[in-house]
DNA sequence: TCAATATATCAACATCTATTGAAATATGGA
DNA sequence: TCCATATTTCAATAGATGTTGATATATTGA
């Protein structure tokens, strides 16, 4: 994870529609949804809709998809998600992350490292 | 944490003069730096455009503020990172966050829950 | 091959966002 | 009080982003 994936990541997050599909894929886990399924749990969005926020959420490497039949299922990017809190939280409290909250000291420390941690 | 409250933080984090801010703050800790030493560090940007940017992430909430003398110092508002954080892998893989990338799994399981696990 | 399903692409439009430069506010010291 | 320092506010401008509706592509089964 760079400076510019992570940004691409933040924006992609930053839009209502996009953050509702990554957090319903996040909660479905690794097997995804088809897109179709995806656009009836935004309130019915149109296709055109759908897939303008998919294919963003795709490019910034927050969801991958697989074609399955006619639909393209799509999954959330659980390692990308990882290395994007990895990156935001990097030398958190210069090191000592016992200072910061334990979820982010446990994130920095308690748990494998997930990415990146030589200085990209 | 709020959808609201997370929409705006992720396009606080979205724009790389903030981005930059907040990993800066994150690694100085929560003695935090003031708005002149922020500002250097990123270029030597203006007074207003850092003004801006800084106003920006105080009200997503990502950091505080506090006058010492004549400066504002400025430091990473960590509960709401992890808040932030907790909020996008709620209910990870259906509640399973074994299935998920490691780092996933320990934020969400082995570490204590930040915030909203009551479905706010 | 034809029709139906599922999804993606495209152009146009309206809206939102970041930067700039100038001016205003707040604090501390002479 | 006057000046210098530190930061914020404001208006104008340029550039980026999301939605819509129409059209195009890909897949499957009859």
């Amino acid at each position: 994870m760079n400076e510019k994936q992570a940004l691409d990541a933040f924006a992609a997050l930053s839009q209502e529609t996009r953050l509702r599909i990554v957090r319903l894929l996040v909660t479905a886990g690794p097997q995804g949804l088809p897109a179709g399924a995806i656009g009836e749990a935004m309130d019915g969005a149109s296709s055109s809709r759908m897939s303008f926020h998919l294919s963003q959420l795709e490019h910034a490497g927050l969801v991958v998809s697989r074609r399955e039949g006619r639909s393209i299922i799509y999954s959330a990017a659980y390692p990308a998600l990882a290395g994007l809190i990895a990156f935001l939280m990097r030398d958190c409290c210069q090191g000592h992350p016992e200072v910061c909250n334990p979820a982010v000291a446990a994130l920095s420390c308690q748990c494998e490292p997930v990415e990146d941690h030589a200085h990209a």
